[in-house]
DNA sequence: TTATCCAAAATTGGTACCAATCTTAGGCGC
DNA sequence: GCGCCTAAGATTGGTACCAATTTTGGATAA
């Protein structure tokens, strides 16, 4: 249930799609690089068309842009499309709040606090890459208590279009040490069960402004 | 700007991923047909390649299912399915609303005006397919009004998913004809900058619950 | 010296072929 | 007569090859 967008029974950690994905996010190709085929080819130990395939679903996916007899290449992330895609995250997940707040039940928060837990301790031991995955662990426990399972693909997409560079968002340290606090509060006003105040708490840490 | 999720210029009315959804919405690929590459080269007259592709694509917007050494089959919606996207569609659709009211002018909606006109003349006139695309028409120019580009493609997805059989949802005249007045209802609660009643009528009018 | 043009190398993208797997039909045995 | 096993047919899916296009490097001329 953790992979997102792929096949039901391929979906190997060895799939050329997921490994670039991962690769691109991770920061290894910057945006406008040039996916050569040969490079990847080589690089993933894969068939000339798994590649092709995997460039292909990456351009349905926006993620890497497609160029007719000239190649593929990393998708660059306009300001105004990440403003867009956060707008869109937005209204989604403080959509489903009042869902969220009739459905959970006190199993559901005391996983959410191990959840949130775990990223604060990632904070001091975890590398960057444990801790970009733990956050995702926390926040679609979060979303999930929804009961909406297209709720979770959707924002799973829409999180890989912006995410082409998830590391420069963590680059200070104290924005994250802010984002494991959020989490808490998340929790307690789910706990509490105030609409508002979860709504708020929600939009903000989208938005990564604090207050 | 009528196409949703294509390359960038390969986007020719004889692309096959188009042609086939086209015909899996049109009724013509019933759900759980097995779709034969060899049936699909033919009847389209494209490459094997182009077939593969179309039918990967396919694939990742959930339309067909794909199982390995036995082929691609179209998928069967479920009705949980179908209820989980219109609650998104719902959150995305009510979500935009404060900013519609706070954006839109008096050439927007004369605009509607027109769009909705359209609709209702073509509800004696046109072919159910006509009436099918002037709808989203309407639909695609009342939430653009939001100036989200994301917003309009994520939506697109939305209704790709579920539209497996767009025809039979409007099998009832009397549902389209309440659909037409339900359009220019949105349009006044628009003009007259009220929030709560504009949330409503979307709801009800993506819920196909008339009251 | 610099700009233009041509040729060679590289890359993409399509086509054809072939192996692996599944389905189906037929025959054999119980 | 019924069920199982086997062989043939059909379909998918991968690999290799080849054509089309673009880029790069160098040579020539102004």
């Amino acid at each position: 249930m953790t992979d997102t967008s792929l096949d039901n029974q391929e979906s190997a950690e060895t799939d050329a799609t997921q490994l670039i994905l991962q690769d691109i996010q991770a920061g290894i190709y910057p945006p406008g690089t040039w996916l050569k085929q040969i490079d990847l080819e080589t690089r993933y130990d894969k068939g000339r068309n798994e590649i092709r395939r995997a460039l292909d679903r990456l351009t349905l996916k926006r993620v890497v842009e497609h160029v007719p007899n000239r190649g593929y290449h990393v998708y660059q992330t306009d300001g105004k499309q990440w403003q867009d895609i956060s707008e869109i995250r937005i209204m989604l997940e403080t959509g489903v709040v009042p869902k969220l707040i009739s459905r959970h039940n006190a199993a559901d928060i005391e996983n959410l606090r191990a959840l949130a837990q775990d990223f604060q301790d990632l904070l001091l031991s975890g590398t960057l890459l444990e801790l970009y995955e733990s956050n995702l662990r926390f926040h679609y426990a979060f979303i999930d208590l929804a009961g909406n399972q297209e709720l979770h693909t959707v924002i799973a997409e829409l999180r890989q279009r912006t995410s082409s560079a998830p590391v420069s968002q963590w680059k200070t340290r104290a924005r994250v040490d802010i984002s494991a606090k959020e989490h808490f509060q998340m929790i307690d006003a789910l706990e509490a069960r105030d609409d508002q105040e979860l709504r708020r708490l929600i939009e903000c840490h989208i938005r990564q402004l604090p207050e």
